[in-house]
DNA sequence: TATAAATGATACCATATTAGTATCATTTTG
DNA sequence: CAAAATGATACTAATATGGTATCATTTATA
């Protein structure tokens, strides 16, 4: 089960390289020479993480993207609702209907109380806390 | 995300409902009925129980399959070991080189947390006690 | 002993999700 | 006006999940 995907992972790498010098506006060109990402798949982040309002955007000759929220406040549940969706660990999975002798509840609510721990860690869970 | 896929979804359905009657032998045809789950999928499922032990088969006419361990030994995790593949948070994610500015062990070390906190969880959940 | 009813084994197909590409439009600087 | 950047968006590829199909083998029983 993968709990982070490649997109979101991504994001995170790129954000703690532009942490680094928060005022510089980096071109997607300069960014995926220093991280190994794919230049178009890293494109496509940025410019959801512009939509995000997690980076600010320039266009034109000389333009890129400029960290605009502060590394300290965003947390890395922001970036998996934004690239994963909202974090659940059932995913319709009991909107069909339940067997007939299980009392679903009980699974569920042993799920649910799963998901709320998680939750709850990834909320703690900011990228400055991941930078030296 | 998931946590549950369908097969192993399934896979509880089914043996919460042979556990009602523990000494019978239950065709793929009988169980199909009342679960209403896709046949040949049911039977895929079924011989894969069976190979891991925790359903007996017995082949020709009048033949089927009987539960073997106890539902009260079965627990959630085993079953998903067995559809899902062993259980892990990362799934490979952290095998490429990870991004030169993160302490990556930072990041693997809280996922690692969780996936501990997960397998304990899901080590206490047995079959036996979904049932009322 | 032939037949029907069951599982065993295994290869295949369909759908959904994830990962990544391509392209054209627009903006900005020089 | 040209070059270098992002905006928007549609497309393609790879992988994982969900499900089918088929032929072989076994067993009960008429």
């Amino acid at each position: 089960m993968r709990l982070i995907t490649r997109d979101t992972d991504y994001a995170i790498r790129t954000l703690c390289l532009m942490a680094d010098r928060p005022k510089k506006v980096f071109s997607v060109s300069e960014l995926t020479k220093k991280l190994n990402i794919p230049r178009p798949f890293l494109r496509k982040i940025l410019q959801i993480l512009h939509k995000n309002k997690i980076l600010e955007a320039f266009k034109g000759k000389g333009g890129g993207f400029l960290l605009k929220k502060s590394i300290d406040k965003i947390y890395l549940l922001d970036l998996m609702n934004i690239f994963q969706g909202r974090f659940s660990l059932n995913r319709c999975l009991f909107k069909r209907k339940p067997c007939p002798r299980i009392d679903t509840c009980k699974l569920r609510k042993r799920i649910k109380k799963m998901e709320r721990y998680l939750l709850d860690e990834l909320k703690k869970i900011s990228l400055g806390s991941l930078l030296n």
